[in-house]
DNA sequence: CGGGAGATTGAGCCCCGTCAAAAACAGTGG
DNA sequence: CCACTGTTTTTGACGGGGCTCAATCTCCCG
């Protein structure tokens, strides 16, 4: 029987696929019930066939891609309420993994289905996005970077003051293209200057919102 | 009268919408003539109303963002054949430029047409397109990406060994998150090390195909 | 209390950005 | 055809931001 209790790290191989008989399917119609996965667990992996897309119900996944020598890029962090899983032909050119304990619906899309006309915003958005982000990669410095990615997190965390970071600082630095030594400067450097506070690793308080703002440029 | 034998600049506002009575409008049917634009003219710019899609008949593209102190993004380059103005709300995020004389298609997409079925696969090749350039810029360095981005545009021009490239070193820089010089060093140090060869400044022929992909990783 | 993963901090170095000058190129007009 | 001019590209010298390597610290959990 499995172990419903699994230490929350990355696992080698295929874990936390634990079908629940749909306790989280509340509030809207989906034609699957919603799949578990534990922290560190793989969604789906690059060369894997798509079954279709994923609508995050709680927790975290984020999505990335590797280089040959392990170098990796995280393309995009998805958090609950959003949709990811978009591929051009049917096969996945990224890996998908679970951040945190993690809900997901699975939406098996079709022609017959009443999805498609939804499907093409959600790409569109995914798609914007990822264009954004070409921005902040290219021309943005170490501290532009953690400003425009704070930012982000509390706008999608609703604009509270408090944001909380589901993400290692390695994740953080492999989606920002920088090395987790820098990203823990820069933390500092914004914590010493009074911009945020850190009530605990993983949690970020916003203390100068303007001045964010303003690094993200 | 406008001057067809305008210079092949930049300019300030709006030129080189010149419509043309349809004679580009040969293979396939659409739903306007094409426009001409001259090198440098704006095809739209950012915060402008959505039109419709762009498809390129000859010539070639840039799409790109800018922070306020004028850094630049180039987000992708579109080549004949490509379509390209996808966008989330129907307002344009970014700006897209002529590189050189371009003749565009420009489709008003509406539910009522028989483009909508065709859209989805459209808009999510340019998304796998921009994640997998985030790879580029967030884990690449200089030679890397100057490799990657030789290898795309040949596979893009039918995997000939001459490849030409319609932007300036100013433009690839800006799309690859480097400096005009860094630029023209790696393709000075690429040449000497007989990889490629610079026939001309806008015309690269790529002499060692297996050392340049290794080199994309 | 002890062990281990993640995070922080420091020292040194290197790649690439900045600044500057020279060279190559493209137009223009004589 | 060539001289003249402005732009683009190349090349060089130098400095700095961020990476590397390494040690220390902080949380968790047993």
């Amino acid at each position: 029987m499995a172990n419903l209790h699994a230490p929350q790290i990355a696992l080698p191989v295929h874990p936390g696929l634990i079908a629940r008989s749909g306790e989280f399917a509340q509030g809207r119609p989906v034609a699957q019930p919603p799949v578990f996965f534990s922290a560190g667990s793989e969604v789906y992996a690059q060369g894997e066939r798509c079954k279709g897309l994923y609508r995050i119900e709680f927790g975290a996944v984020r999505v990335y891609r590797l280089l040959s020598d392990g170098r990796r890029q995280i393309s995009a962090f998805h958090l609950a309420g959003e949709t990811f899983g978009f591929e051009a032909d049917n096969v996945h050119h990224f890996f998908a993994e679970a951040i945190c304990a993690t809900g997901i619906h699975i939406i098996h899309a079709s022609p017959t289905n009443g999805m498609s006309g939804e499907l093409l915003p959600l790409a569109l958005k995914s798609l914007v996005r990822a264009q954004e982000h070409l921005l902040v990669l290219g021309r943005q410095n170490a501290i532009e970077r953690i400003a425009a990615f704070l930012s982000d997190m509390a706008e999608r965390q609703g604009g509270l003051k408090q944001v909380d970071l589901p993400m290692s600082r390695a994740d953080i630095g492999d989606y920002l293209g920088l090395t987790i030594e820098t990203v823990s400067r820069v933390f500092s450097r914004l914590k010493q200057k009074g911009v945020i506070r850190l009530p605990s690793l993983r949690c970020v308080e916003i203390a100068k919102w303007q001045v964010l703002q303003d690094l993200a440029a």
